[in-house]
DNA sequence: CGGATTGGTGGATGATTGTCAAACCGTCCC
DNA sequence: GGGACGGTTTGACAATCATCCACCAATCCG
């Protein structure tokens, strides 16, 4: 499996903040990253994401945001492809950040 | 100063991890953070904040999106306008969040 | 082979956004 | 009163963006 090819992305020296931010400034991608939290890897279908109202393409198109920011990885593998975090690159180029994230979206008190 | 007015601005139960995510996903209004990251008041002269290539009609709307997302608050005094971080806000709806950020922004290694 | 599965590409469209310029508004002060 | 000052509002414009749709590409399987 570590001969599968990955879409690209950016080094962990390049990923920027500001481009990470404006990735999850977004219902859907924010959404997504929820998902990815635990860590495993997800197919790209909506219907496995919750994201049933959306088109596939719509979905795809939020995906490649996450991967060109550097939040995610993407392997393929034969027809499918299987999306997670990025999250060492990310917890070491922002320490705190993505457990921040992550924890601020399961405080939906209001 | 305590009774100056401040300009309108979300409670702290409203304020939005998407919509900070989306005011903060943008240069020159986390350069607006970093500035704003001493606590103290700053006034909106763009020649204050090392915007000087912006038109402050722009900085203006920068400062409105930070504002309404409930990252900065603005105090009214006179004809000056004080802008600062709700930093004990965000802290408590987003523990760690500022910090990670504010530390990110910092590391500017490469 | 041929069909089904998984997912991406490209175009179109409407909405949002970043920027500037000009006009405006309240306040301070001479 | 009448400038000058600090900032906002409105309008315009180009760029970006989120979404859908139709089509395409690669892979797997019978």
């Amino acid at each position: 499996m570590s001969d599968d090819e990955r879409l690209p992305q950016p080094a962990p020296a390049e990923i920027d903040l500001v481009t990470v931010l404006h990735a999850l400034g977004d219902p859907v991608r924010m959404r997504l990253l929820t998902s990815y939290a635990d860590g495993a890897e997800h197919s790209c279908d909506p219907r496995h994401l919750g994201l049933e109202h959306l088109h596939k393409s719509t979905v795809s198109h939020h995906m490649r945001v996450l991967r060109e920011a550097g939040v995610t990885t993407t392997r393929v593998a034969g027809r499918n492809r299987y999306v997670s975090l990025r999250r060492a690159d990310l917890d070491a180029r922002f320490p705190g950040l993505l457990d921040a994230l992550l924890a601020a979206t399961v405080a939906p008190e209001h």
